[in-house]
DNA sequence: ATTGTAAGTAAGTGGTTACTTACATAGGAG
DNA sequence: CTCCTATGTAAGTAACCACTTACTTACAAT
């Protein structure tokens, strides 16, 4: 591991922890294990390393590299649900700073939250679509109550409670959610 | 208005704005119109502050005198979605502060965090069972389902993008999210 | 052997911030 | 008139923090 990625690495975990303001360059370099001098040489400044690791730990990608599973019917919402939320676990510190940072920050992380949104949004609706036989509208609709739920859900208990929700209550969860959502139909 | 009424205004403000250490005691008080010593003299700290806004604006009571609806049906869970819908928005501020504070300071917003949790789905739980004959299993995880969705919505749409939604946006989506909890059935 | 690069140490700078102290003022109650 | 309470002004303190400067060390490539 590199020197720049030992940084980047701390930094994440800090800012997670304490978050932007409550972060100190001083907490980060001692916990990369080098001098202050040396992140400021790497990266200017407390705001670049910020921005730094926005990119470089983003869920974005994870999403967009989640494949819209084929099948029918209700299991495919299922299926999908569950590779978003376990994207989202994975993620969890990432979105612990975007969350804490996205209201207060000059709409440095506002823009990255929108993006998130829209990236989630689109999968689904993709997803949606190809299950759902109904008109663009209402499939919207439907998008939005679906990512808000697991969204909502995911925030609300593991990050925002600090609860780690086992395996099994997220799948119980995602299935009410999904048969729901199809019509409560099998 | 006495002074510290506008004190705990003004702060309330400062905070949702900024982040508890975004929000300096001196903005504070210049903006309700005191002096920094004033501020102090009556709340002897900046935490001391912060924990009387948590206290003074809490959307806590709001839910909590909230009138469970009756009647039959999907209706009411349209009913009690919209009003709480309309206690969060009123209360924009105060879930600012509460959500980008959970993570970082010590616990001491947490409790309200999950206080607020139970509230919520305590109110949901009175709500269902009089309205959805199923076993209590079942009909917690509607809840959550039901919850997370309208917290989530809020959230992201609201707090996190600033958008200001529309009521009947709001009410679509509280009819397609109610609906579809139901089972369909109308 | 020389040079370049990546890192460290030590010491500071300039600014901010929560909070304090000491003293003054203004208005109402007795 | 006199005290009391609420507030203000002015000045300062101690700590912290992002960031800089100047110089050094270690090592690898040429």
């Amino acid at each position: 591991m590199t020197t720049k990625e030992r940084i980047l690495k701390a930094a994440y975990s800090c800012f997670s922890r304490r978050g932007y303001l409550g972060t100190t360059t001083r907490e980060v370099a001692h916990l990369a294990g080098v001098s202050e001098v040396t992140l400021f040489r790497l990266f200017g400044s407390k705001k670049e390393l910020f921005r730094e690791v926005l990119i470089n730990f983003s869920v974005i990608p994870d999403l967009r590299s989640i494949s819209p599973p084929n099948g029918s019917g209700c299991e495919v919402l299922i299926d999908i649900g569950l590779k978003i939320y376990s994207s989202l676990r994975e993620k969890k510190e990432f979105l612990k700073i975007l969350l804490s940072e996205v209201t207060g920050l000059t709409g440095e992380a506002e823009e990255v939250y929108v993006s998130f949104v829209e990236t989630l949004e689109t999968l689904l609706l993709s997803v949606f679509s190809s299950v759902l036989a109904l008109p663009q509208g209402e499939l919207k609709l439907k998008v939005k109550v679906f990512g808000a739920a697991l969204f909502g859900f995911f925030t609300s208990e593991e990050v925002f409670q600090g609860k780690e929700i086992s395996s099994e209550e997220v799948r119980s969860f995602i299935e009410v959610l999904s048969r729901s959502i199809c019509g409560g139909k099998e």
